[in-house]
DNA sequence: TAATTCAAATGAACCGGTTGATATATGGAG
DNA sequence: CTCCATATATCAACCGGTTCATTTGAATTA
């Protein structure tokens, strides 16, 4: 591989020179337009591409993103981890950026100024927390969550809107019985709320019942829980398609039909189009779509050397998908 | 950050010597006890962590290894992709490596000395051979496919064996006339050899029509064809949970029962107590225990220096998942 | 005691770039 | 014609480690 030196030699010039051309970016001052042709053309020759390794140490920036995350294996194991992780790795690609996931249990020296910038996505746990606020002394983090130190991003008016849909169609339908599923790790971000603010402002009379479970725990303990609740609710509030597909798996055994004697929402569904029956009815957020402005927005922060409290981006356009299962209430 | 120059003022001795020290792996001779202790005391006191990127400039090891795709969000929104990238991340991770993904359009500058192996794992299109044939002139390449100047993986006695568990299960439940859904892009492990193979082995007279569909596809063009299919065949190998899913989706619409019409049996099963009903049955190839071999081979082989044509590594369990969606075919 | 041997420790070059300070050439103003 | 500002190009230090060759000094041998 040509290094620096070798072009230098071949065009006649110094490193200097070199650098200050095929760096690309920065201003090309103190270069005649010839002689960066000249250089250029050279370089193109000769296939120089310049050592990634070298530019991080001598400049202290590595092109590489983390993602911090809880368990890389959790994380990409759930249906929405995976196809946002995906969507973080293209987004910085195209900007020359890699990912690297990141987590409290990974060796140091994984990290170790080997990182630019950190994204922290989804789950937070206590020990993430710890973890960000130490990467955060070192690099700019952005999070969803409220953490000092890092840079939290937040999705102009989507904070609950996703929610309130759910709330507002399964209202407007007539239920009025509601088990709302939640995941323990983020009580922070309860649906329940927003289902509770709607129905006061409407006036409704609703009765909620709150289930906790995990969406790593398979088979699902609060599924075996719900199908013996009596009076079962008209609706339910799952957290997402798996947990709504194994529920309504479950409640079909016990002679319960899905939507007919009981409603199932998926709370972040994916199934539109999967041709998978009953098509699941849920809220699409589209978070995928954001991952390009998480990375944008840390990309802009490490690039201005910035520390901001707080950025905000447009929300992707939360979807709200209509299938079959959900229906009025029986005599609703 | 304290530096290696920082350390050895404070230990009173060059940074030689607590280069030599602090490396860990490497012989410390010409180093005395005494002054090793001192020296490791000393980078203990200061925090201490070697730059990562000054390693790798001067030794030429990033601890980085790249995991070739043909799509990174393509990989990963496969249900096995995301199972399969998350192990690996974890056994390099223990092992002190990063996994990088690497696909053909990914900027140059990403890969450059960036990585110092790579593994190319799964679907194998054209344009992932030529990356792969650019990376292994550069870096060691484990795959599991036959590619010059790579070194193949192979799985110990494994090649065909999920897919005869496959054929042996319905054969012997009775079923001889068969459709099997194939993914275009890896037609060279199709399944269907094994099925005719072991049909003449047992002398039995096998129907066996196959069609191409593409795990990416959705809906899935294919099922649409099934589902019209006269006379229809007593069961269909498909080629993963998804996919069998909106079949007996689409099935069930037209009236036809599952499995006391037609039988589904998934190619690569991940269903096993999920509770969707019904449940599928299928093999369970484990692949994901493969990762830490995987890993482990490609380490083996960038730390000796090596390059091997092939090298094996022992089979995970190949599980036959039996739930519901098979059954002896109608009066079979 | 002088010569030999070997462990311990260090000096300095090197990996491949970047960048601020400095030298040289060019042209315009006085 | 001299002086100075400006554009162009180079020098050399630096990023933070690794490693080979060499020096130092104490112990061993003749």
């Amino acid at each position: 591989m040509p290094t620096i030196a070798d072009v230098a030699k071949a065009a006649g010039v110094s490193k200097a020179a070199v650098s200050r051309v095929v760096g690309g970016k920065r201003s090309t001052t103190g270069v005649s337009a010839a002689t960066q042709q000249r250089i250029l053309n050279v370089a193109q020759e000769l296939g120089y591409v310049p050592n990634p390794l070298a530019v991080a140490l001598s400049t202290g920036r590595t092109y590489n993103i983390g993602l911090l995350v809880a368990s890389p294996l959790a994380f990409l194991t759930h249906p929405n981890g995976a196809l946002q992780y995906g969507a973080f790795v293209q987004a910085a690609g195209e900007m020359g950026y890699r990912i690297a996931i990141v987590w409290p249990d990974a060796r140091r020296r994984l990290e170790n100024r080997m990182i630019d910038g950190c994204i922290v996505y989804g789950v937070v746990s206590p020990a993430l927390v710890e973890k960000m606020a130490t990467l955060a002394r070192q690099v700019p983090v952005v999070t969803t969550d409220r953490i000092p130190g890092a840079t939290q991003i937040v999705v102009e008016g989507q904070a609950d809107k996703g929610f309130r849909m759910a709330a507002e169609y399964l209202y407007k339908l007539g239920h009025r019985d509601i088990v709302t599923v939640e995941i323990t790790t983020i009580p922070e971000r309860q649906a329940r709320a927003s289902f509770e603010a709607l129905a006061k402002e409407q006036g409704l009379d609703v009765r909620l019942r709150t289930l906790v479970d995990h969406w790593e725990a398979r088979p699902y303990p609060s599924v075996e829980e719900i199908a013996h609740l009596r009076p079962l609710p008209t609706a339910i509030y799952a957290f997402d398609d798996g947990y709504a597909r194994a529920l309504i798996a479950r409640l079909t055994r016990e002679g319960v039909r899905v939507p007919e004697d009981v409603s199932v929402f998926s709370r972040e569904t994916h199934a539109k189009g999967d041709g998978i029956v009953p098509g699941l009815t849920g809220v699409d957020w589209h978070f995928e779509r954001l991952s390009v402005d998480f990375v944008h927005q840390l990309i802009e922060l490490i690039e201005r050397k910035e520390r901001t409290d707080k950025v905000s981006v447009k929300p992707a356009e939360i979807e709200l998908v209509i299938q079959d299962s959900c229906a009025p209430p029986r005599g609703g």
